[in-house]
RNA sequence: GGGGGCGUAGCUCAGUUGGUUAGAGCGCCGGCCUGUCACGCCGGAGGUCGCGGGUUCGAGUCCCGUCGCUCCCGCCA
């Protein structure tokens, strides 16, 4: 997708410095003047000859100094290093067809330089802006990032995240969309991720949140009859991070009033066929695939399921109903699951077979039964302990054929979905069952609104508290009510996900209450909400984007990180600037805030 | 909060069973070089082996602690 991100060369008024941008020195120039400025790429000095490389945004073009032509500049040729910023100017000449580089998009012509300028020197650089002895590791690109941005990969990647968020502004604007902006110093509620606060130098013990997302402005904006918004919104959380999660994090935000969900689901198509034709992506099919959570759930262990391959998970409690194998039997009479999946031929050494029942470990299952078929029955540690029908019976849910490998997991329902699940996932990485050519997008629909909370004993909101049920609210029966609520899954990636909300008082009011907020918190967390429902709410919904995630798919970079220009590391620090950072007992005492010494230590 | 991997020159890495003077490539510095584009050739500098402690005659190597980077689980929509 390196196609066109870089979005061309813009307009470039002539000044002091410069004439002509780098990228742009091409055969139409020939025989005309130039003067370019940028940074040195790449210095080749042959004594009496010396060509430099010079980097600007939009690429590199070869200068040329000849002592006889150059003059001065020759000398000064001679002194430059990597990274010094100069202004040089010359006329553009035609190579000779032996010295044309065709690596270069430049590289039919070269600036034959009569005079240059030193601009700024350099220091040398910590690393290699373009270099071949492999990649630089991250926290050397992280604490000098103004240089790791110098390189053409991440100076790429930055343009493409620039032009998805200017389709976005551009198709939201195109369609009446309002872009509001919302606060950052905002009211802490402690439902979902942990906030990250800021102390009040007015009210010492008061804290100011930063919102994990502009949820409750955006559908007071519907209430205040905006209609259509919209907002690059910020977001934090903080909690760990992970390859794809920072604890700051850019969203797409949008809301809409008098809609349904196919009005939301039918703009957002719009709105994703646009970004994607305007950036190069995947084309956008319209209507796109839906499928129920339910069926997601059930075919992939996952509410994000990848379509680009199978391997789907198969139902086996019935083929063990009677089954006198201790594991299973207590598993089934316990109001569990056993489920599988079939992971085709594979031949694996025992060892691997031992990794997969570690990973099924890791993710929380008590253990994994492989099995390999052979004529009938199973070659497995577990084959003696079922019975020739039961194993039969196994092979035609699993669809196995000789030799097919597979993996049973027995658990609570959640547990075995959430492990096989993933395990799909691993497979496919492992025997590269996925074209990477393909694109699946899909909307996940007719959520649950709620799941029970073992730990808690408590019910919690799937997505959140301010999602509308499908139909009547019965407070009596939370965990059979349905959401008008929807995700967007590219690839088994969530790219969005949102919903129609609750415009009305009342509902809201016996939702917190099924959540297990009692009126008195609701009123103290939520009663500005619970107050201007009362006022006219229009009915509304919307969704969120992580505009980070969307990027970093479509440049297929391996890490969020790699998509934001000065991200922070695994442990929430900025190698650049060196936050957080201690502060002074003056501003501790300024905002009423005392650290307690144990926490210190080792600091 | 838990588990795995990693930390040696500016960068990327090697370093045997614990052994005497810790290496390579790139980069850097100096010299030579008029058609290179990963320029070439010659020479050179550069190290608190993350940090602290321990075992040992001897530690880059083994042990404990700690800090940092990273991946995963928990957590997080």
């Amino acid at each position: 997708m390196s196609e066109g991100t870089t979005g061309g060369a813009p307009p470039l008024a002539a000044n002091a410095y410069r004439d002509a941008w780098c990228g742009q020195v091409l055969p139409d120039r020939v025989d005309s003047e130039a003067r370019v400025a940028g940074w040195v790429h790449r210095r080749r000095d042959h004594g009496g000859l010396i060509f430099i490389d010079l980097r600007d945004r939009t690429g590199i073009v070869q200068l040329v100094f000849h002592p006889d032509s150059s003059g001065a500049a020759f000398e000064l040729a001679h002194k430059l290093r990597a990274e010094d910023v100069l202004s040089a100017a010359g006329s553009v000449v035609r190579r000779d067809p032996e010295t044309v580089n065709a690596e270069l998009p430049t590289g039919e012509v070269e600036l034959k330089v009569t005079a240059a300028e030193l601009l700024a020197d350099s220091e040398t650089p910590p690393f290699q802006i373009e270099g071949f002895s492999g990649e630089v590791g991250e926290d050397a690109r992280l604490r000098y990032r103004y240089l790791d941005l110098r390189r053409e990969q991440m100076r790429e990647q930055l343009m493409l995240r620039h032009r998805v968020v200017a389709a976005m502004r551009e198709f939201l604007d195109g369609e009446g969309f309002v872009d509001v902006e919302t606060p950052v110093l905002t009211r802490s509620t402690p439902e979902g991720a942990r906030d990250f606060l800021v102390p009040s130098s007015q009210q010492h013990g008061s804290f100011y949140a930063l919102p994990q997302s502009p949820q409750l402005f955006k559908q007071l904006l519907m209430v205040a009859g905006f209609e259509r918004y919209y907002q690059v919104a910020r977001c934090f959380r903080d909690e760990a991070t992970r390859a794809d999660r920072q604890a700051e994090f850019t969203q797409l935000d949008i809301e809409m009033s008098f809609v349904a969900v196919d009005d939301v689901i039918a703009a957002n198509e719009r709105l994703l066929a646009h970004v994607f034709e305007r950036v190069g992506g995947p084309a956008v099919e319209t209507p796109m695939q839906r499928m129920d959570f339910d069926e997601a759930m059930d075919r992939f262990g996952t509410d994000r399921p990848d379509l680009r391959f199978g391997l789907e998970l198969v139902d086996l409690g019935d083929a063990l109903r009677e089954t006198e194998f201790k594991v299973f039997r207590s598993v089934l009479d316990g109001g569990g699951s056993i489920r599988g999946i079939n992971a085709g031929k594979r031949e694996l050494p025992r060892k691997d077979l031992d990794g997969l029942i570690s990973r099924a470990q890791e993710l929380g299952a008590k253990g994994l039964v492989w099995a390999f078929r052979e004529g009938e029955g199973w070659r497995s540690p577990t084959a003696k302990f079922l019975t020739e029908a039961e194993l039969a019976d196994l092979n035609q849910r699993f669809g196995a054929e000789e030799g097919d490998l597979l993996l049973l997991v027995a658990d609570q329902p959640a547990v075995v979905n959430g492990v096989l699940g993933q395990m799909r996932l691993d497979l496919a990485a492992k025997f590269a069952l996925i074209d990477e050519n393909e694109n699946r997008l899909v909307w996940i629909v007719d959520w649950p609104m709620m799941e029970w909370n073992e730990d808690e004993k408590r019910w919690d909101a799937m997505h959140h508290p301010f999602t509308a049920p499908a139909g009547e609210f019965d407070p009596a029966n939370p965990g059979a009510a349905r959401a008008q609520a929807y995700d967007v899954v590219w690839n088994g990636q969530e790219l969005g996900g949102g919903s129609i909300r609750i415009n009305h008082a009342d509902v809201q009011q016996q939702v917190f209450e099924a959540l297990g907020i009692d009126a008195e918190t609701a009123q103290a967390r939520f009663g500005f909400l619970l107050e201007a429902l009362r006022y006219g709410a229009p009915p509304h919904g919307g969704i969120a984007y992580g505009i980070d995630r969307i990027v970093q798919r479509l440049c297929g970079a391996d890490s969020i990180r790699d998509v934001i220009a000065f991200p922070k590391t695994a442990s929430g620090f900025d190698l650049l600037t060196g936050a957080p950072a201690p502060v002074d007992e003056t501003q501790l005492r300024d905002v009423g805030v005392a650290i307690h010494r144990h926490k210190l230590a080792g600091h």
